[in-house]
DNA sequence: AAAATCCGCAACCGCGGGAGA
DNA sequence: ATCTCCCGCGGTTGCGGATTT
């Protein structure tokens, strides 16, 4: 591993920085601005590279930083940013001010960790049940208003019409791709107009790929993703289809796993890496008993939210016009 | 109390892309 | 059109404090 082209003067100092170093870089700084931070080393009198100068302003020094630990909705804006635009930390610290891609990356791999090594981990009470998806990033410019708006959501707890409008594009335009994917008898044909549920889908089970009993689907409805229904609860060894594995091109789709098994009050839909990698599904799947998910499962899995659970009844309110089961957080609903 | 292990976080590294020569 | 330089990004490493054994 060699140092950054910048980096090659004998002199350069690594490792942790000295508060003498960051006041001379603040002091540069403040009084400079940073326009070329190759120069910014010398002239701020610091043995250091431009690099590793321009990181320590940026995740440290930087004036506008928000230390401290994440709260609850930025927690659960990371979640739903990410199951949009993936791995893109800068994007995501785009609409967290204050934050830091590197802080938020770092914070999401501990979660990670924590989720592998602990996979039956309670969930807190103010947190959205979901974990994350690795699937490939969609870059489209819906998504980047999709995201917009979930950051927006920060601030409005509530999605206005107009920003609910902006993620049923996003997500129709997704669904809409590629039109087999849709299946059924509106393969090959436009695609049907879709009427989505109040809120984002954050799951989609990929019913195409499984043959659950005919008394068990909605034959009303013209695409393969819920047939997954409230008579399906009723079905003792279901055998829960796959995850929409990235749902085409545009939008990222999640796993779904039982990652709450132990928690105290029973409320435990989370979800797990998805994006055709599903390994925690995988694994929970083993511990179920061989790819079949018996009742008492499908209880912690259909979660309408941590406080509500989801019956037949708001299932089938859910289903009129729904593209797929919801999983959402205590806030998530009006 | 000491050693081992875990975990969070700051920093480093390589790579890709954009801008300018 | 090509090359070089620099910036910004995501992935990874390693330090040091906290926790567990």
């Amino acid at each position: 591993m060699g140092h950054h082209s910048c980096c090659n003067q004998q002199k350069v100092k690594r490792g942790l920085w000295s508060p003498e170093e960051d006041e001379k870089l603040i002091r540069y700084i403040t009084t400079h601005g940073y326009g070329c931070w190759s120069e910014v080393p010398e002239k701020a009198g610091l043995q250091r590279c431009g690099k590793s100068c321009r990181l320590r302003w940026i995740n440290y020094l930087r004036p506008d930083i928000r230390r401290g630990r994440f709260t609850a909705e930025e927690e659960k804006l990371i979640i739903s940013l990410h199951a949009i635009v993936g791995n893109r930390w800068a994007h995501i610290a785009s609409h967290l001010p204050g934050r830091t891609d590197n802080e938020i990356k770092n914070y999401w791999n501990s979660w990670i960790k924590k989720k592998i090594r602990k996979p039956a981990v309670a969930n807190t009470p103010t947190s959205s049940s979901v974990t994350m998806t690795t699937s490939p990033p969609c870059s489209t410019a819906a998504s980047d208003a999709a995201a917009a708006v979930l950051g927006h959501h920060l601030q409005t707890p509530v999605f206005s019409a107009a920003e609910q409008h902006q993620l049923d594009a996003f997500i129709s335009q997704s669904l809409a791709l590629p039109p087999t994917k849709l299946g059924g008898a509106a393969a090959g044909q436009d695609s049907p107009p879709v009427t989505l549920p109040p809120h984002c889908p954050f799951f989609m089970f990929d019913t195409t790929s499984v043959s659950p009993p005919s008394s068990l689907t909605s034959p009303a409805l013209p695409h393969p993703f819920l047939t997954f229904t409230a008579a399906a609860m009723d079905a003792p060894s279901y055998h829960l289809p796959p995850l929409v594995d990235g749902i085409g091109i545009g939008m990222s789709a999640m796993d779904c796993s039982l990652g709450g098994e132990s928690d105290n009050n029973g409320h435990a839909a989370s979800m797990a890496n998805g994006g055709g990698g599903g390994w925690e599904k995988q694994e929970e799947e083993e511990q179920l008993g061989q790819e079949q998910w018996d009742d008492e499962s499908a209880q912690h899995l259909l979660m309408w939210d941590d406080d509500q659970e989801l019956t037949p009844s708001n299932l089938e309110a859910m289903e009129s016009g729904a593209h797929s089961l919801l999983f959402m957080g205590p806030n998530d609903h009006a």
